[in-house]
DNA sequence: TTATATTGCGCAATGA
DNA sequence: CTCATTGCGCAATATA
């Protein structure tokens, strides 16, 4: 996890498509303000760089699709966590169907079991002992 | 597929309400290169404003703070979309669980059905036949 | 070290 | 008009 500091940020500006007026824009090379660079050599490293630079120019372009390829696959992973929320939670009410379908299908199944007991408990005969209530003894 | 347009590059301002030491770069107001408004009044519609203007100043702090905000906000309802997944997730697992525990008592009592119909059938008499099976409550 | 991938940030267009 | 979103480029980092 990074963290830039606030203090290196410069904004941008940009062309819009569909804009009419073409951005025309001025070269601008100086950027920080003429910081010194680290005691070091004046190679490239550390060196603001001309903006006019080839070198720079080709950097830019590439770092510019690598963001635009990354910010897309982000978007993409969004969508499918999305979708994938989506589809756990159809998973999940045919689960809870389910649940319930076996439920009751347990319920009635305890019920005639239940009456079944007390039925051989009362010492009755299985011959028609269904629905009806506790049959009348005596 | 490349796009070549990147001659798109443009100075930027800067203004850290809070950091002392801006570093106050160009500002940069003539982006029309000198052409002519478009044929309508002379408000400030489709013309590039003073980089230094306090108005435009006023404007861009509070879009950045917008534009913050909603970043943050977007982050925000991401990770909580992935902790949904992370939630479902478990809720599935849970109810798959159960559906198991319930199935397998189903078929417990529909076999102690099916073996109590054949000594029905075999005419037998309920006294013990068949394993003695208990339930699990739950 | 170099190249690519991520991330925070500002700008501007556009949506609400 | 103000605020919210969104695409985009820049630069600092993080990874490879």
């Amino acid at each position: 996890m990074n963290h830039s500091p606030s203090t290196t940020s410069e904004g941008m500006s940009d062309a819009r498509p569909g804009s009419p007026a073409a951005p025309q824009l001025v070269p601008l090379n100086p950027v920080g303000g003429g910081k010194a660079v680290p005691p070091s050599k004046s190679s490239k490293k550390g060196q603001r760089m001309d903006r006019s630079s080839e070198e720079y120019r080709l950097r830019r372009e590439r770092n510019n699709m690598a963001v635009k390829k990354s910010r897309l696959k982000s978007k993409q992973k969004a969508q499918d966590t999305l979708q994938r929320v989506n589809q756990l939670k159809e998973e999940n009410e045919r689960l809870e169907a389910k649940i319930k379908l076996l439920t009751k299908e347990l319920s009635v199944l305890k019920d005639l079991f239940l009456e079944h007991a007390h039925n051989l408990a009362d010492n009755v005969h299985p011959e028609a002992s269904t629905s009806g209530q506790e049959n009348a003894g005596q």
